[in-house]
DNA sequence: CACAGATATGACGAAGTTCGGATTATTCAA
DNA sequence: TTGAATAATCCGAACTTCGTCATATCTGTG
């Protein structure tokens, strides 16, 4: 198989750039006191694996125990999140939203979709389907 | 002109999360006692404008510019930039990348290069301009 | 059952980061 | 000349990550 050439590597990095630049300085202007990154990637995760403990967040996520841990904290003072002792295996925890939380792990959702869909809105609608694809191999690629 | 259907919107999420994923794990992996995500966008922001001042890369990334000032500070400490006071107007600081700096620079270049050489190689050859130009579409899009 | 070792979590502190406010030096305009 | 504007830095507060240690609990072995 032939491989890229350099002006389409080029190419590629330019409009990568911009898009990154773009959508950095675009979510930057928002309202609210926005959560940290990490707090969000842990909402979310919390959001997709209810009951999760802090090692499953740690070991997706690929940090430290103890940063996670930091992180639950300033979720749950937030009142974001809450943390419920659970029978079988006292030292655990279980994880969970609470109203709020799940209201803001959807709300996070939402812009990720609104984001998504003002992508594709800018392709012509036979593009869409074709870009899709191949999104999706270069990211599921195995290897 | 239709909006894009929920299914494809959904899709494309999942591929970018599975991608953003796999990208962040990879690079967690490195070696060399890496360089703060700030320091590197100064660097860079430095390598393609030389004798830029700090308010410069400030307003560019849209941060502080006292939070510049720590960033070329420590890429200053690591011997990695200069600050040259100018002639014209001896407020000033006049940034350049020392040889460390520009190879380190030209390294991070080679990074992202490879990272888009990648993604590419995995596209067939003949899908490949197509999906640069999808891509260049969404992120120069007015608007 | 007793107990050593593994495991889940939290407390605490060190090191590093961002950024607002004050400070210094310099330029510009009236 | 003098006062306002501008470029950069210094300083300190608040926050984040993470290593080390402490605590509680489970698990398996004899």
């Amino acid at each position: 198989m032939t491989t890229p050439t350099a002006d389409q590597i080029a190419t590629l990095g330019a409009a990568f750039q911009a898009f990154v630049r773009r959508y950095k300085l675009a979510d930057a202007g928002r309202s609210e006191r926005p959560l940290n990154e990490l707090d969000v990637q842990t909402l979310l995760y919390v959001a997709q694996n209810p009951d999760c403990g802090p090692t499953d967040i740690a070991r997706y996520l690929g940090l430290a125990v103890t940063t996670i841990s930091s992180a639950t904290d300033r979720l749950a003072k937030r009142g974001l999140l809450e943390r419920h002792r659970i029978e079988g295996d006292r030292r655990a925890v279980a994880l969970r939203l609470s109203e709020d939380g799940a209201a803001r792990a959807a709300a996070q959702s939402n812009a990720y979709d609104a984001l998504n869909r003002t992508m594709l809105a800018r392709l012509a609608p036979d593009e869409r389907d074709a870009f899709i694809r191949m999104v999706a191999k270069i990211a599921c690629h195995e290897d």
